[in-house]
DNA sequence: ATCATCTCCCAAAGCGCTTTGGCAATGTTT
DNA sequence: AAACATTGCCAAAGCGCTTTGGGAGATGAT
């Protein structure tokens, strides 16, 4: 069924049949009204390749997902971005394409996406310091929207993120209150511009007390169960272990609790443990009480509004970029106490 | 950059450009090389929508996510599963469009990726018992690919699958045959198709050996870590607790270690664990030792392998569906030990 | 020299939609 | 009654590509 036999089917123009589907007030209530009739009988809807054709739009956003090649790494925030995303482009009408890079080969797919005129925009996802595809894309002119930022980058852009620094500042202030002050830090790899403002805040907080950094207590790596596991496994052997454990993720603080256990420590009590917890689906934090003491935002809720604010800039392409920045909450489960005397 | 201005540049007709740049042989080799040169110069890809509405293909394939509305879950396997397919499909210039529904919402979706015209087939994720989208996928003349399968359809369709009975059988074998008798059952929803077929391995194994079957230590459920954790904690307080745990994924076995390790149990001495183990990018089992026993199958190899069968079923669609059964591999790592005495 | 065959290339139609620029017919002012 | 808007519709062009159906010119066979 298209456009041409239906409009054949009800004896009118395709213009009008067009028009009516569209909302276009140069048509009756009536014949709208019969149309509208038609095209639900029928199962009628505009092809898609020959609307974006006719209007020169795609209706469609791309997001491309770099994945670290050593370690064939997909961010398990991935997910569930996606579908908050997702949810909003069902919403507005909008399809996503989804395109899984090589680290390091964005530029062409960003190239590529825009000189087959296949989407009206990108979602940029784990933004690195000096990141080059934000100037790439101004270049390109293709509207995008960052799930994070780019340290390093002048010039406005759209973005949304976690104020990721002040939250390990927070966590930092919370550990430190409760008396410890030797605290570890299980951050993710530091070029990522999340991971490097997770370390900031800490080091911040840090020393606004006085307390020296120490190097030998601070891990950076991909964010396995393995690397909270074996980081704190080595801290815990150091001659003079911390208290305290900041983590960047849940599944890291999988590991850093086993990690303890093994040790034959309780958590909460021989060593407590913060986390940033990106509230996965399927890594619940605990019930009523959390297991985890945490820095909580939902990705699911940044998917849903960073797609926002890319299709309303898409809409409204001279408005000054948005920007987001979302401040976790810190929920106190039982995974931190007062340091040990 | 379009046809029509590249081949004014060159002074060429359209026909002769597009002909050139598709590889067809009405084209002397001195002027197709012009023109790749010339294409390649101005980076010229062509008009996705235009080729897509000439040609009536797409150039795209369909994933259809369904998740959970109540738990709002997304599978975790799933990021793996789609870096996979976007694999191949990047090696065959097929783009991929993503859809996250809720559960039940997938025959609208299908539908309407067919009416668009946007898609030229579609992957069908989390196959449930008797599920009626293959029906209707037929009907609808979509072509489609399943991963995994859906018990009590007939009739032939593509599909790939981990042989999940025979995977479970031999792992309750394995817990057999080290004397274990009690064997507790942690799995996936078992209107799954997947976990339904995981329950009948472990069932078809324990009754083979005569060893009868007790619900008091089945369960189904959403996997995630606390599925595993809350389920074997109760298990571990009955009268006759199992003495060894088959779990379905590896986030569930991670919950499952914690629980035996709450009781202050040693997981692999006083309770065996066996996994299956999707080989997740995030979730690596260890290093050379592995820490779970599991029934290994790659899940981004799935997808790899699944959307390059779709793929090729619409090159050619009167061949016989492709079927695909894949034996998941017993890795035996440190969960496992001996029944104690 | 004539005819048939290739070899390269082209003009134009068509894919399914939107949108421009009308054009009758009705309603509203003067 | 004449002049003017307004309403409701339509024919046709155009988006950027592929593909059909040739058609010159070179080459080979007769």
């Amino acid at each position: 069924m298209n456009l041409k036999k239906l409009a054949q089917n009800l004896g009118l123009s395709q213009t009008t049949v067009s028009r009516a589907l569209n909302g276009y007030p140069e048509v009756s209530e009536t014949t709208r009204n019969r149309i509208l009739a038609a095209a639900r009988q029928h199962n009628y809807a505009p092809n898609t390749r020959a609307k974006g054709l006719a209007t020169g739009r795609a209706h469609a956003i791309g997001h491309v997902i770099p994945v670290a090649t050593r370690h064939e790494m997909v961010n398990p925030v991935f997910g569930d971005f996606i579908a908050g995303a997702s949810e909003t482009y069902s919403r507005n009408g909008y399809d996503m394409l989804l395109s899984v890079v090589e680290n390091g080969n964005e530029p062409e797919a960003y190239r590529n996406l825009r000189a087959r005129g296949v989407v009206d925009g990108v979602v940029v996802h784990g933004p690195r310091m000096n990141d080059e595809r934000i100037a790439l894309l101004d270049s390109l002119g293709l509207p995008f929207a960052v799930h994070g930022r780019a340290t390093g980058h002048s010039g406005p852009y759209a973005w949304l993120d976690v104020n990721n620094r002040s939250a390990f500042k927070r966590a930092t202030g919370f550990l430190l209150d409760l008396g410890h002050r030797r605290i570890g830090l299980i951050n993710g790899l530091e070029h990522m511009d999340f991971a490097h403002r997770r370390r900031t805040g800490y080091t911040d907080a840090l020393q606004e007390r006085g307390i020296a950094i120490d190097p030998a207590i601070m891990r950076a790596n991909e964010m396995t169960e393995a690397h909270g596991y074996h980081s704190v496994l080595e801290m815990l052997d150091l001659p003079h272990p911390p208290s305290a454990i900041l983590c960047s993720s849940m599944i890291c603080a999988l590991g850093v609790r086993r990690a303890i256990e093994d040790r034959g420590l309780v958590m909460g009590r021989d060593v407590s443990v913060i986390t940033h917890d990106d509230v996965l689906s399927y890594l619940q934090n605990g019930g009523p009480i959390p297991i985890f003491t945490a820095t909580r935002s939902s990705v699911r809720d940044a998917g849903r509004r960073l797609a926002q604010m890319l299709i309303d800039q898409i809409a409204n392409p001279d408005g000054a970029p948005e920007t987001i920045l979302l401040e976790a909450e810190l929920t106190v489960g039982k995974s931190t106490g007062p340091a040990p005397a």
